[in-house]
DNA sequence: CATACACTTGCATGATGACGCAAATACGCA
DNA sequence: TGCGTATTTGCGTCATCATGCAAGTGTATG
């Protein structure tokens, strides 16, 4: 999905022409922002980041002053919006940035933007949306 | 804030030292994702953004099915988080997106990430966070 | 000046979500 | 098997916010 075909052709329906230029429509989905919307997040994830290597859940709750319950479940949420990965040893639980994916995503999503650009598009077929 | 000096300079306290290697903590700010949270402001940027132009907010509100009201709230919003710039003409008010401000503000996160990878920084100094 | 249009704002409502505490589950270890 | 540690889950509460409707503000046009 993130590495669509991007050699040319002819007579593309709108939406997979959409897919194929990453248009704003298909990159600008909410899911990701969602998860990092939420300032208690934005630390954990930071934390995570500059750790380099997988966290535990009580390691990354002493980042932040929330309990280890609400750590725990924002770090179960970022791994279900992609933002990180788990992995399991023993008893404890290490979460990892995905870094490679949030980081394509955020360029995809630049890229798009970028394509939109006043330079790049100008005034368009007239109708807005 | 956008364009702060990039040049190298000695002793540069941690604070000032993040900001010019674009740290994880400073450029993973929850307010421009708060932003690009809602469904809805995904569709109306997503409609600006195709659009090219500066949209009126009537044109922008025939994107999606919310109330009037409702779209000139979320289009204030997202000009008060840096997503959009507005410019009045007469009784029209036009909103624009800040293509440049918000790629960049995208690719220094994704930057910061890339940072922090594991091949980039690996096991740092032994304590997370 | 009166009217119509474009937009904003006040207010009430319903939904979502973050949080803490307590209890439950999972697992290693003696 | 029993205990301690790590993590998850249930539940209640509070705050935030998206939405619609109605009323208000500002501006062009007759």
């Amino acid at each position: 999905m993130m590495t669509q075909i991007r050699k040319h052709q002819p007579s593309l329906t709108p939406k997979l022409a959409a897919r194929r230029s990453g248009a704003i429509d298909v990159v600008l989905d909410p899911a990701l922002f969602k998860a990092l919307a939420d300032s208690t997040r934005a630390v954990l994830v930071a934390c995570i980041a500059k750790c380099g290597r997988g966290c535990s859940v009580g390691e990354v709750a002493e980042c932040c002053s929330v309990d280890v319950s609400v750590v725990s479940r924002h770090l179960a949420l970022l791994a279900r919006a992609g933002v990180l990965e788990v992995s399991k040893q023993g008893r404890t639980v290490r979460y990892q940035v995905r870094y490679t994916d949030v980081s394509r995503s955020l360029r995809a999503l630049a890229d798009a933007i970028d394509e939109c650009g006043p330079t790049s598009c100008g005034a368009r077929d007239g109708g807005c949306c």
